[in-house]
DNA sequence: CTGAAAGCGCTTACAG
DNA sequence: CTGAAAGCGCTTACAG
């Protein structure tokens, strides 16, 4: 092979390494032409081609991109950091971000970059200088809306110039992608009309730093409204398990005397505390009352009986963010921000 | 700043960058100074270490990771691949295999390394040359047993010489680690043992590629001969969703006529629709049946009874596959193999 | 169509 | 304790 074991004296001792070099000497010729014929440059000649690439597969050679992405400055990676509530473990995170995150990593692959995947909490890990450090060429920022003190690094991060999209952030002022909380909202009311229902009520929240709390909530007043019916809404406990929230709330909604036949719960993990305390009442499902949740969580298809719910398109979700952070790196204009929602019709809801 | 912004003939063009130059220039100290006092190295003294870290602070200057890398040899990064079916949706991925890849990250970030993640099912997206390629210094492949194709691809790689480690694999020549299943399995069957249930089938699959369920039903069939009580096998069929197997399973249980009043299913995914076969049937759980599954999956605490499982020990298993792959890296010998399993007693069992 | 050479931005052996 | 300089392994402008 073209090069010495032992190199420069300024070399860090390593173990040896293939190098374009190796393959040149192999294939016959230069460096610079390996190079061009492994990154398909078309003005390199077929045949060499061929003899390059063979001579690439005989010595197992693959690009060190490190120094790749040193000398063209790209990384082709999209860093993504997934923000937890503090010093929550892992495997608690609500699975609506693990099938977000999921759907990011394949939406990237299929725009040929990497993911770059952290968890963060805080102040120790907080750690967002990707571009900065060349490892990333933009940053996805995904995960509880709770964590203020996380978003206010990563809003920090986003106005010194960073290309950032986030998806729960409690701010607007981070270039932001959301499921369309409106439509989804007023599918949900509107199919629970239609199956006969009409005192709905909806376990949300006003205050709640969840916008799409806020927003699922002003859909179903709004659509309520349209069909001259009675909104009810029931608050949510603040610092509680979601599912928690739901089974209090349904608690309360029982003991407040206000009738109801239907509820509408601005998330899954809520609306399954929701059916939970129900069960404990003994109010049927869905005969008495109708009950439609929105996340699409998967959990939902195995509770009895099966919970409605409204389900965003992950995938689309994941391309929506994918594709706005390139337009972004790319110095373009992106419009979309709503990932579209689709009724997911199961039992929890009369036929 | 010391730096011009056209650089010589053969620079691309490129956005000017803060380098370690500027800093040294902005603190009045040589570049190597500047790298030495940033790494932490002690021989730089107190004042100038000070100097420097605030004339990066004020220049918001940042390592570039890929000269770092590149000059260093190291990455300080860990390849995680979640194997899927062939053309799965991502969202539609084994909930367990989310909650595993969330604790591998946060092991990971505890031994201060990134996780550059990738999902990958086919020929097209497999991908796993990354020492060579130097983007990572090791590997943890995670995923569904049943895609052989991947894992033959994976086991090449392993068998090359790189530095691997796997969760789910066929076969038994990566090196692996896996859940005690053969504890838990003791565990669930002592459990509903001493509950009073004395017919326990036990839904599983003795020709399965999943090693964990051979394992599973295996410590199944032992502990029934230690009490004495006659084993019962009830297949799943190949090639279906893990709850339909559950569903079709329970149901040819009933129709076999075989008396029974406890199952262990050998995973949650399954044990979730047996439960849903029992409701169907009319088999009060946990009074007639008691049920156990296998995995702790979150899902199952919403479903009525909420169902009883054997939980991973997800933290310890997320440690363990990545100390093993660090001291592969570094050439030592790592020998814990199994992440620690406990009961968690929910419903589908009596108290 | 191909080659010689510069330079990406670091870390570190060497010299002082 | 600090500086000057080499070199990590690529890509690409320039020259032929």
């Amino acid at each position: 092979m073209g090069q010495e074991l032992i190199k420069g004296r300024n070399a860090p001792p390593r173990p040896y390494r293939v190098t374009s070099f190796d393959v040149a000497a192999e294939a016959g010729v230069s460096q610079s032409t390996v190079s061009r014929a492994l990154a398909g440059d078309p003005v390199v000649s077929e045949a060499t081609r061929l003899r390059v690439a063979e001579a690439a597969r005989k010595l197992n050679y693959h690009i060190d991109e490190n120094a790749a992405r040193l000398r063209t400055g790209r990384t082709g990676t999209l860093a993504v950091v997934l923000i937890c509530r503090p010093g929550e473990n892992r495997k608690d995170v609500n699975p609506f971000y693990f099938s977000l995150l999921g759907s990011i990593c394949a939406a990237a692959s299929n725009r040929g970059h990497e993911t770059l995947v952290s968890f963060q909490d805080t102040a120790e890990n907080l750690s967002g200088r990707y571009e900065e450090q060349r490892k990333a060429d933009g940053l996805i920022v995904i995960g509880t809306t709770e964590n203020r003190e996380a978003w206010a690094y990563f809003q920090e991060i986003a106005g010194s110039g960073a290309n950032v999209v986030c998806w729960g952030a409690p701010w607007d002022d981070l270039p932001w992608v959301r499921s369309d909380n409106e439509t989804g909202a007023r599918i949900a009311v509107e199919h629970l009309i239609a199956r006969g229902y009409r005192r709905i009520a909806c376990i949300a929240s006003e205050t709640s730093p969840q916008r799409q709390f806020k927003e699922r909530y002003d859909a179903y007043l709004a659509c309520m409204a349209e069909a001259g019916l009675e909104p009810h809404l029931v608050p949510i406990e603040k610092g509680l398990p979601r599912d928690e929230q739901g089974r209090r709330a349904t608690r309360a909604l029982i003991t407040s005397g206000w009738e109801f036949d239907a509820i509408f719960a601005v998330c899954d993990e809520i609306a399954l505390g929701v059916l939970e305390a129900l069960h404990e009442a003994d109010i049927d499902v869905p005969d008495k009352v109708g009950l439609v949740g929105f996340d699409g969580l998967r959990a939902g298809a195995h509770v009895t009986p099966a919970l409605t719910t409204i389900e965003p398109d992950f995938q689309a979700a994941g391309s929506i963010l994918v594709n706005k952070l390139l337009a972004m790196v790319a110095g373009e204009e992106y419009e979309i921000l709503r990932a579209p929602v689709r009724l997911l019709e199961r039992g929890s809801t009369r036929k």
